[in-house]
RNA sequence: GCCCGGGUGGCGAAAUCGGCAGACGCAACGGACUUAAAAUCCGUUAUCCUCACGGGUGUGUGGGUUCAAGUCCCACCCCGGGCACCA
C-alpha cells in the first residue's frame, strides 16, 4: 500500500466529530470494578480564549488520562468553568453587555478549543461555578457553616483595591498591591464583613501536611508551612498602673534583658497614652503608604513607664513603626541583646542593652556589640539564672501562669478568610438584615438566593446589587417584616475550594453530591496546575475538605493526595502575557500544524515542572515526527509474513527497549519529553530497518508505536489505528507490556579507561566476567600503546559498564 | 537577608544509582532524488591542534573527596521563583 500523507486538518476534524458523537468513550465510572482514578486540571477562568500555559496543564493532564485508561483504570477526567469573577463585569462596562452573556459565550468559545485540541474530557460532568445549580451550594455550605460558627461578621481593617472596588482577602495582597493588578496599592479600609474561620484548623492544615507530603512539591507545603506561620512562645503582661500590656514573645528566656515595650501604632493603648497625636497619625499614615521593601524603623517615647512582671523592672514604653498590630498582640518587649531588629532600634534611640544570655560554650562581649539570638544559658535573671534556654521558657511560662501573668502561647500567621466582596458577579450571601430580628439566615429551602440577571453595571460606587430593590427587598424569614438582602456576594476562591468534589455527581439536585460517590473518587489521584495556585487555592481547599469533614460529608482529611506543577510557558524571556505582547494563540498553532503537533511540542520542549521556553522553529520539527510516523505506518499496513531477520530482531529490540523507557516515565517522573525522545529514535531505527524487516515483524511493531504514541497525538493514533484495521479506540487498548528478553541487548561495548580517560573499548557478551573483561582490556590495540612501559596499580572493573586501568 | 529551583554545544535539552558528557529535536552544512526548487531520504555538526592517525581541553567560578565527578562535599558568582520587620 503506498503511504499517505499526513493531513491533521483532515483527520483531526474527522475525530472530533465522532468523538462528540460518543460521549460514552471518555465518559467515567462504566460500572466495571476496575480502579479508579481521578485525574484533574485546574478549572480555568473562561477568559474566550485558551492562552499557552492552559494547553501545558491540559495536555500533560490528558498524556496521563490516556496512559491510565490503556493500564485498565476507570479515570475521571472533568473540566469546568471558575465563571465569577471581576472580568466579567469589566467586560460588561466596556461591551455593554450582561456579565452573564460574555461569560457563557466565552464559555462556549473556549469549550469548543478544548475539544479541538483533543483533551479526553467527561463533558457531561462538565460544571460553570456561575450557575445557580452550582452556587445554591456556595449558599448551602455558607449557612451550614454559619450554624457552627465557622462564618461570622465583623467590622475590621480590611484590604480595598480601588481597582477592583471591593475588599481582598489577606492571601489576595502581593508585596502591598492587589493580586490581579500588580501595580495598584491596596488600602486598608474599615468594613464589617463577613470571614471564614480558616483559623479554626490552623493547626490541623499545619499538622495534616505529614499525610500529603509524599506527594506534593516540598516547595508548595514549604510556602503554606510559611503561610500558616505558627510560632509556639508565651504571653506576658507588662504592668502598667491599673492596666496591662500584653506582649507576645516566643524568647520569655531573655525577658530580663527587655529594656522596652514597644506598641504597634495602631495598638489601642497607642491612641490613649500619646501626647503628640499628630505625631502618632503621621506614622499611622506612613505605615498605610509604606512600600515594604525596605522601611526604616524608627519609634517614640510615649512618656510612660511599664513594670517588668519577671525582674519588676520599670521600662519605657515606646511606639515603633515596624510593630505589627496584625501579629501576636501589638505588643513586643524589646531585648536588644538577644534580637536583631531590637538591637537596630535600641541602638538607634539609645535604649540600655542588657544581655542576660549567654553562648554554652563562651561569654558575650560587655558592652554587647552584636545581638546574640541563639540558645544558650540564661544569665543575670534571678532564680532562672544558670537554666539552658529551653528549659528557662518552660519554667518560666509555669511561674508567669502561677502569679497569674502569663502562659505559654501559640499564634499564627494565618489569619480568617475575608469572603465579602463589593461585586455583582459572585455567589450571593445568603442572609437577611432585619430591623428587629437582625442577621437571619435564609432558610434552606429558599436555596439558590438567585443573582439577579437584569443588573445595570456602572463600575461606580457600591455593590451592584444595592441598587436592585426586587433583589434587596425582602420579607425577613423569621418575622416576616420588611427586611434587606445582604447584598456581598462570595469570593471566587469559595467556588473554586470544592469544585472538584461536584464533578463526582455534577447533576445533584438535593445535595452537593453524593458522599458514597466522593469515597469512591477520593482524595484526587492527581492534580495538576500552575505553582501561582500554591497558598491561595490550595489551602482554601484543603480548609473546605476538613469543614465538609466535620459537617459529615466526607470521611478524608485532605483533597489532594499527588499535586504536580508545572512550570510557566516563557517566550523572548518573560511569561507569555497579554500586557507584554508576546502570547502565541494555539488556534493558529493548531491551523498550521494541528492539534497533535501543538500538544506534542508542549510536552517535548521541556520537562514539564520546568519552565518552557517557546520556539517556533522547534514546533516543526515535531511536526515532521508526527508525518514520519504516519508515512511509515501507513506504507507498511499491508506487509505481511516473511522469514524471521537480524532487522526484526533490531527493531523488536528497540521496539521494547522504547517501551520499557516510556511506561517508566510515566510511572515515575513523567519527563515526556524523553518519552518522545524515545519514540523518534525508534522512529529513526526502523527507518533504517524498514527494507530488511519482515511483514511478520512489521504486524507486531506497528500497533506498538501506534500505542506508545497515543497518549500524546491521540487524533492520529486513532487515525493509524483504524488505518491498521483494528476496531475500538487506541485508549482504550491495554498498554502494551514490555519483554524483557526481547529488549536484551545481545553484545555491548564496554568503554576503556587509562587513568580515568577514554582510551578504547572492547565489544563482549552481556554479563562477560570480571577477569575475561579485564583480560581484553589489557589485550586491546587501542589500550596497551598507554600501558607502555608504565606499571599498572589496579584494574577497576564494572561490567557491563566500564573498564579503568590505573597505571604509574 | 532566608528558603527553594536552575546555570551543560549556535539554540531547546539528555545523562533517574558517581562509570563513554551532549541522547532527541531545532538551526547549519554536505550528499541523494529533481530540469529546478520545495518536500522527502541519507549523512556531518562541542571546541582547539593535526593533511591525516591521533591528541589536548570542556558541564557558572575556585578548591576538595574518588580509580572515576555534570552528578558527592566546602566556598563563591549569576539567573528565576517564594518568603521577608511574624517578635
Amino acid at each position: 500500500m503506498p503511504e499517505k500523507s499526513y493531513s491533521p486538518q483532515d483527520i483531526e476534524v474527522k475525530w472530533q466529530s465522532r468523538w462528540d458523537a460518543s460521549p460514552e468513550l471518555y465518559r467515567a465510572d462504566t460500572g466495571a470494578d476496575r480502579p479508579k482514578y481521578y485525574v484533574l486540571e485546574m478549572l480555568p477562568y473562561p477568559s474566550g480564549k485558551l492562552h499557552m500555559g492552559h494547553v501545558r496543564n491540559y495536555s500533560i493532564g490528558d498524556a496521563l488520562a490516556r496512559y491510565m485508561w490503556m493500564r485498565g483504570y476507570d479515570v475521571l477526567h472533568p473540566m469546568g468553568w471558575d465563571s465569577f469573577g471581576m472580568p466579567a463585569e469589566n467586560a460588561a462596562l466596556k461591551f455593554k453587555k450582561p456579565p452573564a452573556e460574555w461569560t457563557f459565550s466565552n464559555i462556549a468559545a473556549m469549550r469548543s478549543q478544548m475539544k479541538r485540541m483533543g483533551f479526553s474530557y467527561d463533558w457531561e460532568r462538565e460544571i460553570a461555578t456561575c450557575t445557580p445549580e452550582y452556587y445554591r451550594w456556595n449558599q448551602w455550605f455558607f449557612l451550614k457553616m454559619f450554624e457552627r460558627g465557622l462564618v461570622y461578621r465583623k467590622q475590621s481593617k480590611v484590604n480595598w483595591c480601588p481597582e477592583c472596588a471591593t475588599v481582598l482577602a489577606n492571601e489576595q495582597v502581593v508585596d502591598g498591591c492587589c493580586w490581579r493588578h500588580e501595580t495598584t496599592k491596596v488600602l486598608l479600609k474599615e468594613l464589617e464583613q463577613w470571614f471564614c474561620k480558616t483559623t479554626a484548623y490552623s493547626d490541623e492544615l499545619l499538622d495534616d501536611m505529614k499525610q500529603i507530603e509524599a506527594g506534593w512539591p516540598e516547595r508548595v507545603l514549604t510556602m503554606q508551612k510559611n503561610w500558616i506561620g505558627r510560632s509556639v512562645g508565651s504571653e506576658v503582661d507588662f504592668g502598667f498602673g491599673e492596666q496591662k500590656i500584653r506582649v507576645f514573645t516566643t524568647r520569655v528566656d531573655t525577658i530580663y534583658g527587655a529594656t522596652c515595650v514597644i506598641l504597634a501604632p495602631e495598638h489601642p493603648l497607642s491612641a490613649s497614652i500619646v501626647a503628640d497625636q499628630a505625631q502618632l497619625k503621621a506614622m499611622i499614615d506612613e505605615q498605610a503608604r509604606k512600600d515594604p521593601a525596605d522601611v526604616e524603623k524608627n519609634g517614640f517615647f510615649t512618656g510612660h513607664y511599664a513594670t517588668n512582671p519577671f525582674s519588676g523592672a520599670q521600662v519605657p514604653i515606646w511606639v515603633g513603626n515596624f510593630v505589627l498590630m496584625g501579629y501576636g498582640t501589638g505588643a513586643i518587649m524589646a531585648v536588644p541583646a538577644h534580637d536583631e531588629r531590637d538591637f537596630e532600634f535600641c541602638t538607634k534611640y539609645g535604649i540600655p542593652i542588657r544581655a542576660v544570655v549567654r553562648p554554652v560554650d563562651g561569654t558575650l562581649p560587655d558592652p554587647v556589640t552584636e545581638p546574640f539570638g541563639d540558645y544558650g544559658i540564661v544569665e543575670n535573671s534571678g532564680e532562672f539564672t544558670g537554666l539552658p534556654s529551653a528549659e528557662a521558657r518552660t519554667k518560666m511560662n509555669a511561674f508567669a501562669e502561677a502569679k497569674g501573668f502569663g502562659n505559654a502561647a501559640i499564634t499564627y500567621r494565618l489569619k480568617d478568610w475575608g469572603i465579602s466582596r463589593q461585586r455583582y458577579w459572585g455567589t450571593p450571601i445568603p442572609m437577611v438584615h432585619c430591623p428587629s430580628c437582625g442577621l437571619v439566615p435564609v432558610p434552606y429551602e429558599q436555596l439558590p438566593v438567585v443573582l439577579p440577571l437584569d443588573v445595570d453595571i456602572t463600575g461606580a460606587g457600591e455593590s451592584p446589587l444595592k441598587r436592585v430593590p426586587s433583589f434587596v427587598n425582602v420579607a425577613c424569614p423569621k418575622c416576616g417584616a420588611a427586611a434587606q438582602r445582604e447584598t456581598d456576594t462570595m469570593d471566587t476562591f469559595v467556588d473554586s475550594s470544592w469544585y472538584f468534589y461536584r464533578y463526582t455527581d455534577p447533576q445533584n439536585t438535593e445535595a452537593p453530591f453524593d458522599p458514597a460517590k466522593v469515597a469512591q473518587w477520593f482524595p484526587i489521584s492527581q492534580y495538576i496546575g500552575g505553582v501561582e495556585h500554591a497558598i491561595l487555592h490550595l489551602i482554601y481547599s484543603r480548609f473546605w475538605t476538613k469543614m465538609m469533614r466535620d459537617i459529615g460529608l466526607i470521611t478524608n482529611n485532605e483533597p489532594v493526595r499527588n499535586l504536580f506543577t508545572q512550570g510557566m510557558v516563557i517566550k523572548d524571556g518573560t511569561k507569555m502575557s497579554k500586557s507584554v505582547g508576546n502570547v502565541v494563540d494555539p488556534d493558529e498553532m493548531i491551523a498550521k500544524f494541528g492539534a497533535d503537533t501543538c500538544r506534542m511540542y508542549i510536552l517535548f520542549a521541556a520537562p514539564p515542572e520546568r519552565d518552557l521556553d517557546w520556539r517556533e522553529s522547534s514546533v516543526e520539527g515535531l511536526h515532521r515526527f508526527i508525518a514520519r510516523v504516519y508515512r511509515f505506518v501507513t506504507r507498511n499496513v499491508e506487509r505481511t509474513g516473511g522469514d524471521v531477520t537480524e532487522a526484526d530482531r533490531q527493531a523488536l529490540r528497540k521496539l521494547h527497549q522504547t517501551l520499557a523507557k516510556i511506561t517508566q516515565d510515566f510511572d515515575s517522573r513523567w519527563h515526556f519529553n524523553t518519552s518522545i525522545a524515545g519514540l523518534m529514535e525508534l522512529t529513526n531505527e526502523l527507518y533504517l530497518l524498514e527494507s530488511t524487516m519482515s511483514g511478520t515483524a512489521m504486524q507486531q511493531v506497528l500497533p506498538m508505536l501506534v500505542q506508545m504514541l497515543a497518549p500524546f497525538a491521540p487524533y492520529t493514533c486513532e487515525e493509524l489505528w483504524e488505518e491498521l484495521g483494528r476496531t475500538g479506540p487506541v485508549f482504550r487498548q491495554s498498554w502494551p507490556i514490555a519483554d524483557p528478553e526481547l529488549a536484551k541487548e545481545d553484545a555491548i561495548e564496554v568503554p576503556v579507561q587509562v587513568n580515568g580517560k577514554l582510551r578504547g573499548r572492547v565489544r563482549v557478551a552481556i554479563g562477560t566476567g570480571k577477569d575475561e573483561l579485564e583480560r581484553l582490556a589489557l589485550a586491546d590495540d587501542k589500550v596497551t600503546p598507554w600501558l607502555e612501559g608504565k606499571q599498572v596499580d589496579k584494574v577497576i572493573v564494572v561490567p557491563d559498564k566500564l573498564i579503568n586501568i590505573v597505571v604509574k
